[in-house]
DNA sequence: ATTATAATTCGATAATTCCAGAAATACAGT
DNA sequence: ACTGTATTTCTGGAATTATCGAATTATAAT
């Protein structure tokens, strides 16, 4: 995974706002919420709401797929997991292989 | 953990240049590394390289300690597996109990 | 005290981002 | 075609952020 893309995905993900849309559809699972249901429990500005899920759209974070007028927003698991395993990909790597206490990573 | 402190932390991953400096230092393990190392190795300005380890350090999710001149820089791993917990903590919550293709949670 | 090294703060500029209201678009039903 | 609902795009002002050079502070050695 390139820095860049990796980082884009951090930054959507590092709003409240965005944090909450995101989380609220970790929640929902693979079921998904449509735009409108988003929009009544996070009490946002669909103008707001629109542009936030653009943002973790485009991040891939979050897919959508549409329903005749309603739009369901689903997070990304995969993504998700995919962006974990890349920040501690490479962790502790260049350590002297003693236990990094702390460190959950599977390598250390 | 609330959600403003989880986007504080995602957001101060979410630039490349701060991801590297933390990935650099999740590399580096517990030894850490100076801030002049950092500095060399990613070739930023001392100024901005400075003003981004600030921000890591006030997210949690680096720590530093002082040696005579030097400031040793390390990442804090605790802080960043509860990030990750946070992330998926409340996984598919709402969903209807099927397995949640993609989803690697404990939960799911 | 003086010097040297390490790192931060200051100040300034350019660029980005957030947010919401208004208008526009997409789709389904009548 | 018309209407209603759902959602997006456009626009722009306000606020924040990134970046760097220059000056400053902190610490240790001589």
């Amino acid at each position: 995974m390139k820095t860049d893309f990796a980082a884009s995905q951090l930054e959507a993900l590092g709003k409240p706002t965005r944090l909450e849309i995101f989380r609220t559809l970790i929640r929902a699972g693979n079921e998904g919420l449509p735009v409108g249901a988003l929009q009544e429990r996070l009490d946002i500005a669909p103008s707001t709401l629109s542009h936030h899920l653009k943002t973790l759209l485009i991040s891939g974070l979050i897919t959508q797929e549409r329903q005749a007028t309603t739009l369901i927003c689903r997070a990304n698991y995969q993504s998700m997991q995919e962006l974990i395993d890349y920040l501690m990909a490479e962790c502790c790597i260049e350590g002297k292989g003693i236990t990094e206490p702390g460190c959950s990573s599977s390598r250390c």
